[in-house]
DNA sequence: AATGAATGAGCGTTCATTCAT
DNA sequence: AATGAATGAACGCTCATTCAT
């Protein structure tokens, strides 16, 4: 199914390379992973086809590092969004927030990313550890909340989290399939108050 | 992007018909959309090529045919479960555990139809209408509940659903990329407790 | 080059048979030699695409059988024709208007017919025979005017006839190009005084 | 009918390019325009299929680069011809001398462009404007002719200048056919006979 | 390091033909 | 006799990849 990566050596690049990469994220978005060819984004990038080949190897190879490279920051974002609040519902509500106005392009991303992680086994292998990076400051939040007392969950923190998460991705599809701006205000509220339902949130 | 659909009269086939186009949503659940070729199908199926280019027109129309008719079977399979319950909270517990039992297979399938639809105009808006016919049950439910007196909605009913599917959806992911078999029995009891909680069910 | 002639035994046909190659004649105007295809026939003529195999054996059967029947009628006119004027002058003058006024679509089907005979031994050799049937009135005419002494020909005959034939062939591409309605009478007096002067005619 | 033209960018090939299209042109010769296939202009030239799809975009565009070259070409070897004799009469004679010996390779290049001119509007337009070109040293001889008083035209000018074409490309079928090695000698005293006697000519 | 040129593998599609009814 | 169903061969085309500057 997928194809063979390559096995050549691929060239450090530097700064260009990672300025190629960002390009690879806005096809991929657009184009989906599958249509995504080195023509496009040597359009996109204004560099040669064979170029882009020196730097990443394979068609393949090019996508899943630009896959990574954006889900990763992504995550990193939303792990420092986190740092910034101490307490744990308004962490949480601020996780949740953050997530539900992820920009349609982001989510579309994802959409892309998922798909192909499922026909690919060393794509499916990061987006297992993406999911798991991704939960952590949630289940973080909710730990905290109950060391300090004011959270009594009603159910198991770990599938009370994968549940929010899901929630959280399940949002994506209308938002990606009726171009609507955003999943953000219109869900919020049940969203943040089944939570604090779940949770036995004393606020 | 999306390739041209064929104008050309497709061959009858009839019960024929039928039958290649479940070979063909299980091709397209295991390579997915883009990745599903004639030859594969003819392969799955034991006919020609041409014979299958004879019955559908072009490869594209093919496959829409066979989302359309695997979407339109589960979402008429919901429908009929919902008249099998007269209590309403009843019902809407046999839906969700209908949803979260959801084969792997059929949830593979979805996914490939979103993310195609993502691509394609046509395809977008029929999945915009299954996605509608799908909530009906569910809204359909809900509203017996408000008017027998046995929910008192914290939330408005539209939003309310479509968070409850969108949760549903959400845990199409762990699930197709983990192989688990069924999501169904970790997450039941948070996605139904957080319902009847948004409902203000007295059940 | 040409595909192979089918030795499968043709059915008789009869009636339907002539009109059928009436319609093939029509296609082939418009489509071309090559063109043509027994989709296209099959449409025109209302038969089905087996059937036309069950009457003419392979395509290129039908298209050879089509466009001699349609080449012979022509050739058989104008022997007709110049039956009715006893004068050599007038007979002479009624074949190169006859043959001016050729309509346009007969003059597509001849140029596609010499086009694939340039292509196919046994069209060519048909063709060599249409064409010395063809010239056949025209140097018929001009014996009976030599005979009766109306004429004095400044040059061999047969050369003569062939500038002549041969000027009224090439006429034909502006026609067939510029979709211009006939040849006729633009040139019809340059072409005849030409002749005149060729043959020393006292007319 | 006639395939789409594409758009896409066509590589530079310089001189490269040059030797491909002579092989075109000799296949096209000797296939004909709709028989001639990417495959067969590939073994005539030693390159691959893809590599000829690189240097003209598709089949269609190839084939009619190389009919416009090789008219072209034709075309500017008249113009040239003719402005080596001051004589109006000489001038005339060594353009149909030109004609009448043209190899009979062109004039089977010439009846494909024809013939495939009538089913294809781009190829039309370029086949008008040859022809133009191809009559304007007949038509700029014959007027310098009357301007220095040697021709007392018996007709319109144009009129006379097309049937004198004509003629020429009438003579390709018998040649082309027959499979004769020239026109020439056979005619030629013929058509410069009457022409001088349509030009008034006192040669 | 960067690129253009050249190429082969793979796919969708067309269409004449075979076969069973 | 007439037809629809099924099929394989052939072709144009896309695109990732290799190679020589």
């Amino acid at each position: 199914m997928s194809e063979r990566r390559s096995t050549r050596p691929r060239r450090a690049g530097g700064a260009r390379r990672a300025q190629i990469l960002d390009r690879v994220v806005e096809v991929l978005s657009e184009r989906g992973y599958v249509a995504t060819r080195f023509a496009d984004v040597a359009q996109a990038s204004g560099v040669a086809v064979s170029t882009l080949q020196g730097y990443f190897g394979s068609r393949e190879d090019m996508l899943v590092e630009a896959l990574q490279r954006a889900t990763s920051k992504e995550v990193e974002a939303l792990a420092e969004l986190a740092a910034g609040f101490e307490d744990p519902w308004q962490r949480l509500a601020a996780l949740v927030d953050r997530g539900l106005s992820t920009p349609v392009k982001t989510w579309r991303l994802l959409m892309e990313f998922w798909t192909a992680a499922a026909h690919d086994d060393e794509l499916r292998a990061h987006a297992g550890e993406l999911a798991e990076q991704y939960r952590r400051p949630f289940v973080e939040a909710v730990r905290r909340g109950v060391d300090s007392g004011s959270f009594s969950p009603r159910f198991d923190v770990a599938a009370l989290v994968d549940v929010l998460v899901a929630t959280m991705d399940g949002l994506l599809y209308p938002l990606v399939l009726d171009h609507r701006a955003s999943a953000g205000p219109d869900y919020r509220d049940v969203v943040l108050a089944q939570l604090a339902f779940a949770l036995g949130s004393d606020t």
